[in-house]
DNA sequence: AATAAACCCTCCTCTTACTGGAAGGTCAAG
DNA sequence: CTTGACCTTCCAGTAAGAGGAGGGTTTATT
């Protein structure tokens, strides 16, 4: 029986996202004590921790929040939860291809620049006309 | 002069877009109709159309408010603007890193999961130990 | 001249996933 | 008995708009 800083030290979080969490439903503490403080059991830090990764790995709370439902169901099907991480490295995959496209892009433009003091700027232009 | 519809789509923005930049100061119209219809001139949409092009390029409302002011000042180094875009790029670098790295991870536990009917699933199960 | 469609306006709420802060209650130590 | 470290709720703000309500204007067509 933690109270809410004992449990978000556990799980690696802060309080304020602890709390968060609460208010959204998403990991709900296990009880209030008389003073109205939070009560977290081992089994809701696992459940915090749990989340605090899945979000580490760029999960979304909504993919969390389904995440969670497969953690504590017993009987979920491995490929429901393969699909689900499947889908996140294609978006993963998605955001890549964007960043590095934009990526590149850039380099070409600084690559033009002289960087020096005359006001000549081909990045400048680039963004003026969308022409190189 | 064109109302903020014609405006919007000289320089590939939505209308909401268009306001939006208004309201914060970033590209704001030259004058009002009589009946306060929003005003642009070419100028004003040639700074739209710059806007945008920044902001697809992935920089912030911020950097762009930064870069704009450059495109205005004829006497700009072009050194300044070979900063900004250098950071931004370091910027996308470290984005890029971060996501290939959480990739590589879902990758190698999407791997190690049968993804059939039964229970048994190590992605949960890195989830809820942070453990392979 | 009347009307309908297409614009335009302002203001309000919603989004994501929290973070920061104010005002106030609680608890253990000195 | 007070100090400090907790805890509580509630409110505001972040980025960059999107969506919509309610109401005025303009333009084209009848």
């Amino acid at each position: 029986m933690y109270k809410i800083s004992e449990a978000a030290k556990r799980a690696d979080l802060s309080v304020k996202t602890v709390r968060y969490y609460g208010d959204i439903g998403l990991v709900i503490p296990a009880g209030r004590s008389k003073s109205d403080y939070r009560i977290y059991m081992d089994a809701d830090v696992a459940k915090l921790s749990f989340v605090g990764r899945a979000r580490r790995y760029n999960f979304s709370i909504s993919q969390c929040r389904d995440l969670l439902d497969l953690y504590e169901d017993e009987q979920r099907p491995s490929a429901v939860v393969k699909k689900i991480t499947l889908e996140k490295i294609a978006e993963i995959d998605c955001k890549l291809r964007e960043l590095q496209e934009l990526r590149d892009d850039l380099q070409h433009l600084a690559g033009n620049c002289c960087g020096d003091a005359r006001p000549d700027c081909p990045i400048i232009d680039k963004l003026a006309t969308g022409r190189d």
